[in-house]
DNA sequence: CCTTCAATGTGAGATTTTGCACAATGACCG
DNA sequence: CGGTCATTGTGCAAAATCTCACATTGAAGG
């Protein structure tokens, strides 16, 4: 009989891609992943994977297995999460994925009154640009700005966001409306709503900086820079900003709360999913 | 992350019931299974059995987990079958299952033909009374006297052999059909076809031995003890037994072929089915 | 063409895991 | 009621596994 754990091994060399990767992944040097992967080719006598002194791939055997392996790897995760919807009580860990900026402007700054109603909950706080996977258990709830797709997940609106334009009080009344600059993202984040709704306003307007970070655009309009379009969050409670009314249609946002089925009833996850709808209340 | 050998290792003591049955399956010491398990509760955070002097019982919990496992261990055999299916060409080993005796007097006479068609096969040949399970691929092959009704199995009629009453020709000379004296076997197969038809014949008269085992049946048979209700492959082939005709219908049984889809195809097992169709036509 | 860097391969020491032997438990049976 | 037997618990030595450190490879970018 294989031993499972060089199956478990193989199949997250499998999605990773490489040695040092999957090692990563389970926590492992990369000479065991090397190893167990070798003893699973040993025990089917199959050659599952090319070694390449950059990268493995997987052969056409090696493929043929891993396809096969999925449903265990998805069974393995529906015991871990059995195992924590059967603990009791209140206690326990709970892991959130969330925005990086929400994590830290909203959910982080209230997270002190979680701990006081709830002083059994651990919180992890993860917040990620790559949206982790819930089934995965890479976290147990998840804030998202779009509505989740995945299959088995629990999906809840907890209500939404607006953006605005935002500058620094001087900076605004100094500068003329059509000669304003803007501060925006980067081509990473061409697609994402509040790109196109600050595209539509900037019209022929300058760009003068593009960033990935929400908190460098912030840094910068705060500065005297430019114009950023920032969530109401961010902006209103920031004494060195002031909105500047546009025309434009206000952008919105709605913020979904993922969960998977199998957590939803742990009253540990409850008490979370409670916590950040408040979060989002106020 | 959990150890996936340690959910292999409480999988197996959820479906053995013991630590040592669970090792001898495994093929380790009980005391590995006894660590293991251990282990796996450390990680979940669960008391998943209950461990008498004497037996170990799962938890609640215990079983919650093991219910969620299951599907974990059928993926593990699936892909335990895929690698098997995927090895090219007509070597590697095949398991064939069948009843004791059918196993040692009308397959293994024949193996050598098959060795010599195929030298690349390697067979295991298991006749044992409890059916071995073809999804947890204890055999790769097996011949049954009942249609399997096992999902996701290949099932195929190979043909059917006759039984009728066999004594020492010396016996049956001497004695009068009202004072034959009958072999049968005892109460585990008291419901067995065979057994139940030689009730019908036996009527008032006497038996003398009862026992499990047909080779016991066919030597007692043999020394003039009394008759047996054989199989013709074993009885016609005997120069120390004649058959004794009687008035009822003649029994006949079926014997059915089994193979997992997945293996269905595979060169090896095609082999092998081929062989055992041939062996039942001759 | 050279540098850089992350990836893989390899050996040795350290840690972990395993098997073994023996003791203890308690159910079954006469 | 006592013997028998399969099962579980435990300590220790042996074996297997893992980590660490270093060497090597080859692709990407200047």
């Amino acid at each position: 009989m294989t031993d499972w754990e060089d199956l478990h091994h193989f199949i997250t060399l499998a999605r990773e891609g490489t040695l040092s990767a999957a090692a990563r992944s389970l926590g492992v040097d990369h000479a065991t992943v090397a190893r167990r992967v070798a003893a699973l080719e040993e025990s089917t006598g199959l050659k599952l994977v090319d070694r390449r002194s950059r990268a493995t791939s997987l052969t056409a055997d090696g493929k043929r297995i891993a396809e096969v392996a999925i449903p265990m790897e998805e069974a393995a995760f529906a015991v871990g999460r059995a195992a924590q919807a059967t603990k009791p009580g209140l206690d326990g860990d709970v892991t959130i994925s969330a925005p990086p900026n929400f994590a830290s402007s909203v959910i982080a700054p209230q997270l002190v009154r979680l701990r006081s109603q709830h002083p059994g909950i651990r919180i992890k706080l993860i917040g990620e640009k790559r949206r982790a996977s819930l089934g995965r258990r890479e976290a147990d709830v998840a804030l998202r700005l779009m509505r989740p797709v995945e299959a088995g997940l629990f999906v809840r609106k907890l209500g939404s966001f607006g953006f605005s334009l935002y500058g620094s009080p001087a900076y605004l009344e100094k500068t003329a409306p059509h000669a304003l600059a803007f501060i925006g993202y980067d081509a990473s984040m061409a697609t994402s709503p509040q790109e196109v709704w600050l595209r539509g306003i900037i019209g022929e307007r300058e760009v003068v900086l593009r960033t990935n970070d929400l908190e460098t655009q912030v840094a910068a309009a705060r500065s005297g820079l430019g114009v950023a379009a920032l969530p109401h969050y961010l902006g209103d409670s920031d004494p060195g900003l002031k909105r500047f009314a546009v025309a434009q249609k206000p952008l919105s946002r709605d913020v979904w709360l993922a969960v998977h089925r199998d957590l939803r009833q742990v009253p540990a996850v409850r008490a979370v999913m409670e916590f950040l709808a408040n979060c989002l209340r106020s």
